[in-house]
DNA sequence: CAATGTTACGATACACGTAATCATA
DNA sequence: TATGATTACGTGTATCGTAACATTG
């Protein structure tokens, strides 16, 4: 499991739709499909509920969901004290 | 910037050695040595001093540890989370 | 010169995009 | 039947491992 594929969960999980994460992410639609379909895989739950016209969270999709806003939101961040961290420390 | 380059980091700032680090990880030393410098690339900083018979972490990249031990086990308990909830779920 | 990290290089695997297919509202 | 997800398929990129090289204690 890496970051990409928590990363192109969650724009589908909020877009609710394939299509438009996958325009948001600057990637196509089958790349979305696969990349949800081997997190299913791993998690060995599905996590999206497709009905052409309704993109839905199972509930074990909304658990994940949560799950990883928290978690991306803290790699952002972490990488961030790094950074600033690291820029400190260029300037002595 | 994917987990795959702060697990590789992990271990060997924590063994301080690439060929250690290597063996632990199952993988051969210059994917560790092309995953670091990636980072380091990444970063705009070096994390790891080399020099022969001494691996050392920077003062940047014993920030990079820190946080990447949080960060990684972070993932590790959202899995777990996740993954304990999923079963819950599947025996309703 | 011995131990260990890095580069070079060829091979493999993985992710991607396009196009065709399938499914539903 | 039109929209949108999936599968098939070929391609390109990225990662890997082996082997050669460089470096330093």
């Amino acid at each position: 499991m890496e970051l990409r594929h928590l990363r192109y969960f969650q724009a589908v999980a909020e877009e609710l739709s394939f299509s438009r994460a996958a325009k948001r992410l600057h990637v196509a639609q089958p790349a979305l499909s696969r990349a949800i379909k081997q997190l299913e895989h791993v998690l060995g739950a599905e996590v999206l509920e497709r009905t052409r016209h309704h993109v839905r969270l199972t509930p074990a999709g909304a658990v994940l969901l949560r799950e990883t806003a928290g978690l991306l939101q803290y790699v952002e961040e972490a990488m961030r004290r790094v950074r600033r961290i690291i820029g400190a420390l260029c300037e002595k």
